[in-house]
RNA sequence: GGUUCCGUAGCUCAGCUGGAUAGAGCAACGCCCUUCUAAGGCGUGGGUCAAGCGUUCGAAUCGCUUCGGAAUCACCA
């Protein structure tokens, strides 16, 4: 039991000894102690005055003395107005740095054959065209989230669906075939789903063209959609699709392969992966049949036109199309085949799915459907629902050319770490140039990253690639530099033979004890974030804990401390801030560098 | 128009199951490298927590209203 919790209960206890009452013990309010107070916790005493009947400093001061009677980690207490605080003794602290020590993985429940199993959708990215800084943010929620979640003592799936058919695709495919002359990512030396998106741009450009001309001969907008020949060919080649014709079957292979194999290299720079992947071109069939299988169970309903519909109005949402009038699918629809698909493979408990807040009422709509449809996690199915990532000059428009593209995003990031650890100077000096690119790809991917998953993640965040991407101060730099510092400490602690062993002071600093007590908080930041799918709650601890040991490291000589046993406690404490530091950052998807 | 989300320092963001004088970073200015990694530390200035009303011992936090911004309400995905 860690020390709030016992704290809590002898609170508990204190009140009915005192008042004979029974206090809930989840109502207590015992938080940190702030800086600017002496103490490690603070109890809120307000909530007892009803009991006790009298005034806040007097409630205080009385439960104050039954906890230091009764609580032997309790070494004083004062109070201010309503607010007790009270001190832990060092010797404490000590005790619990040393069991952290002894823990392998402090903050970590790892899951067992009983766990539950929660399936995690991200990424989940068009063949059309390579990723962004929206998919960005996207895969890297998707895996810390994922991360965070087996953390917590789940089984956890992580899965993408990639959308590989439709008229988008086929936009590129026209394209290719009219203007490509036969280029391929190994003639042209370009990535397989850049090389695609170029001709999903070139079919726009050529089709923009002939809406042009059409309304130079007098057609209206919509006349000159509605009479364009290339528009008409993309869609002529879906319905080849969609009817298995070889030929277009064999290009749409060939060419997703292409796009397969870009975005392959995209994840792996990444750092994100997926256990299944799963392709709307497999599921929206099962979708359709699942759909008509709820119609003849009476869930769905049909209209004249052999539109099928779902109606939701007593569920105070509206009614929803699931198979157009032709008996085609749509988004919907390939949803609820996805799910199915799922169901079949996995014995899903949970099911989460990361995808940007545009999307909050289909996964209502969503969960409602597959509630009624039977799966089991349909009502509690989670939509991890982010904020869209804007740029400076607002929304990002592929049309207008304001993407900014994942692979060029990361070049940059590591270009700039290389130069940024260029102008230092010498740190790395004697390391070789592969050693050296690697920890600039390490703090490049590092910055990137933090940036991305230190802001809450349902806001809408700016990005802006000129000014945002910081090296100094909240960054992901910042920690990693850090992390440096503490494998440096254990380095020369180790070469001038410091035993660990040890590291039993007689008292240790306030400084001292306010880290172990950061180190503390860790497991229960852990399951909060799983809890809350909050990856940004990581990111802000990982952040204040660097910070604090930074101070410390300035405010405290560690090796050169002469007291044999401070100079080791000092050295076990650096080892294990730097073991959580490294912990959180792993649960982000973020490397840390062992020199930097 | 209906629904949902957001509004905290010049900028980017924390803090939100109600608690003490609202916190960081960036930017600006000043100090600290013969000292365990200066990608660092210390300091100064910077706030009507969008506005108003309510609930309460206590509101950035909860409720209502207003204003401002965004998303969504497709036989697009």
């Amino acid at each position: 039991m860690n020390i709030e919790a016992t704290l809590a209960q002898c609170v508990v206890e204190a009140v009915k000894s005192l008042y004979g009452a029974d206090f809930n013990a989840e109502k207590i309010q015992l938080q940190k102690t702030r800086k600017e107070f002496e103490g490690d916790f603070t109890l809120v005493v307000f909530p007892f005055l009803s009991l006790s009947k009298k005034r806040p400093e007097d409630t205080a001061q009385e439960i104050g003395e039954f906890l230091k009677n009764n609580v032997p980690a309790i070494s004083s207490f004062n109070v201010v107005k309503g607010f007790l605080n009270l001190a832990i003794s060092p010797s404490y602290w000590i005790g619990l740095l040393n069991e952290i020590e002894k823990e392998e993985q402090w903050g970590i429940t790892p899951a067992d054959e009983n766990s539950p199993l929660v399936m995690v959708e991200y990424s989940s990215p068009n063949t059309n065209k390579p990723l962004h800084l929206g998919h960005i943010r996207n895969n890297l929620l998707g895996y810390a989230l994922s991360n965070i979640i087996a953390a917590n003592g789940n089984k956890v799936v992580k899965t993408n669906i990639v959308n590989d058919r439709g008229i988008h695709i086929c936009k590129s495919m026209l394209a290719w075939q009219k203007w490509g002359e036969g280029e391929t990512p190994a003639s042209s030396g370009k990535k397989g789903d850049h090389l695609i998106g170029d001709y999903y741009v070139a079919f726009d450009k050529h089709y923009k063209e002939e809406l042009n001309e059409l309304m130079e001969k007098g057609l209206s907008k919509e006349e000159a959609e509605a009479a364009s020949p290339l528009m008409a060919e993309a869609r002529g080649m879906l319905v080849k699709w969609e009817a298995g014709d070889k030929e277009v079957r064999a290009l749409w292979e060939k060419m997703n392969n292409w796009v397969y194999e870009g975005f392959d290299e995209t994840y792996k720079r990444l750092g994100v992966d997926f256990d299944k992947i799963y392709y709307e071109s497999d599921t929206y069939l099962v979708g359709k049949e699942t759909v008509l299988g709820g119609l003849e169970k009476g869930i769905f309903y049909r209209r004249e036109d052999e539109s099928v519909w779902a109606d939701l109005t007593n569920d105070g949402l509206d009614e929803k199309l699931l198979l157009r009038s032709d008996g085609t699918s749509v988004y919907m629809t390939q949803d609820i085949g996805t799910a199915q698909l799922r169901f079949r493979d996995y014995p899903i408990d949970k099911m989460v799915y990361v995808v940007g807040n545009e999307q909050n009422y289909h996964f209502q709509v969503l969960s409602l459907l597959l509630d009624k449809l039977g799966f089991s996690w349909g009502k509690g199915l989670v939509h991890f629902s982010y904020g869209m990532v804007e740029l400076p000059e607002g929304k990002m428009k592929s049309r207008e050319g304001t993407v900014v593209d994942a692979d060029d995003l990361m070049d940059e990031m590591i270009r700039t770490a290389k130069e940024t650890s260029d102008e230092l100077g010498g740190k790395l000096n004697d390391l070789t140039a592969e050693e050296k690119a690697e920890i600039n790809r390490i703090i490049g991917l590092g910055a990137l990253k933090y940036f991305m998953l230190k802001v809450d993640a349902r806001k809408n965040m700016l990005f802006n690639p000129k000014e945002s991407i910081d090296f100094n101060g909240n960054t992901g730099p910042f920690i990693q530099y850090t992390y440096a510092r503490t494998r440096s400490i254990e380095r020369k602690a180790a070469e001038a033979g410091v035993k660990l062993e040890m590291a039993v002071p007689d008292s240790i600093s306030e400084k001292e004890c306010g880290l172990i007590r950061m180190l503390n908080e860790f497991p229960a930041i852990v399951k909060e974030a799983g809890t809350d799918y909050s990856p940004s709650d990581i990111a802000n601890y990982a952040y204040d804990l660097a910070k604090e040991y930074n101070q410390f490291y300035h405010d405290f000589s560690i090796l050169k401390e002469e007291n044999e046993a401070a100079k080791a406690f000092r050295v076990l404490l650096t080892r294990n801030v730097g073991k959580v530091i490294k912990t959180a950052m792993g649960l982000l998807g973020i490397e840390v560098p062992e020199r930097m």
